[in-house]
DNA sequence: AACCGGATCGTCT
DNA sequence: GACGATCCGGTTG
C-alpha cells in the first residue's frame, strides 16, 4: 500500500484549529520542487502560533504587510525573514480571516539529500540538514519569494503528502523556542520523541543589556 | 556539551 | 533606533 502513503493533503487538512493541525503534521512529507531539483523531508518538529490569542505570534498585534498571509486562507505558505539573514517557513491553518500558522522547525531529508547538502555545505551529518527552522528553509531552497505560495493542489513548488503520520504515543509537547513573555508558557511546540533530526531545545534567553560599568 | 559573541537588516515602536 | 519564532564558529570544561 505504498501509493496510499503519499497522497497530497487537501486544503481541508489545514482548515482546522492550529493546535489540531500542528501535531498532525508530524511525520508528513513536505516536497519542494525548484528548477535545481526536488528536496523532500519528513516533518519532525513544529510550533503552533495562534494569532488572535497568542502573544508569541507575529499576528498578535494585528495585520501588517509582513503577516498578511497568516490572515488569508489555509494551506498557504508564510515565509518571513529574521536576524538579518534567515528565513523561516509556516503553513497557514484555520479558516480565512483567522491568523494562525504552524512554524516548521525541523525535518528529516528524504529525497534530494545531495541538493540539500549543496545548499547547506556546513551541515555535518545528514540529520542536521534541516535541524532548525532556518536550516530547513535553506535545505529546501525557500526564501521570501515563496511567501504566500499555495501548498495544496498540484501547484509547484510545494506539496504536503500524507506520509506516515507520527505514532501519537511518540509525540511530545513543550514550550516554544525563542518566544518570550506570556506566550512562552503555552506548550505549543510538538516533536517526535527520539528523532535525531529534532533540534535541541533552547529556552528563550533575553539578550542582556550591557550594564553601564 | 555548554556557553559566547558576531553576523546582518526588515519590521515595528 | 532596538531587536528578533537563528545559525555558526570559536573557546572552555
Amino acid at each position: 500500500m505504498l501509493g496510499h502513503a503519499n497522497q497530497p493533503l487537501g486544503r481541508e487538512f489545514f482548515d482546522r484549529h492550529v493546535v489540531d493541525v500542528a501535531p498532525d503534521l508530524l511525520g508528513r512529507v513536505l516536497v519542494c520542487t525548484l528548477p535545481e531539483g526536488t528536496v523532500s523531508l519528513r516533518l519532525t518538529e513544529v510550533e503552533a502560533y495562534n494569532g488572535a490569542d497568542d502573544p508569541g505570534s507575529h499576528a498578535y498585534r494585528g495585520r501588517t504587510p509582513r503577516n498578511e498571509v497568516m490572515f488569508g486562507p489555509p494551506g498557504h505558505v508564510y515565509v518571513y525573514f529574521t536576524y538579518g539573514m534567515h528565513f523561516c517557513m509556516n503553513l497557514v491553518t484555520d479558516q480565512d480571516g483567522h491568523s494562525s500558522a504552524v512554524l516548521l522547525r525541523a525535518g528529516e531529508v528524504l529525497d534530494g539529500v545531495e541538493l540539500a547538502r549543496r545548499r547547506r555545505p556546513t551541515a555535518g551529518r545528514d540529520r542536521q540538514l534541516a535541524q532548525g527552522p532556518a536550516r530547513l528553509t535553506k535545505a529546501l531552497g525557500v526564501g521570501l519569494d515563496f511567501n504566500g505560495a499555495d501548498a495544496c493542489g498540484d501547484r509547484l513548488p510545494f506539496s504536503v503528502l500524507t506520509g506516515t503520520p507520527a505514532d501519537p504515543s511518540l509525540i511530545r509537547t513543550g514550550p516554544r523556542t525563542g518566544v518570550s513573555g506570556a506566550g512562552a508558557a503555552t506548550p505549543w511546540r510538538f516533536w517526535i520523541d527520539g528523532d535525531p533530526s529534532v533540534s535541541p531545545y533552547r529556552a528563550h534567553v533575553p539578550k542582556r543589556r550591557r550594564s553601564s560599568e
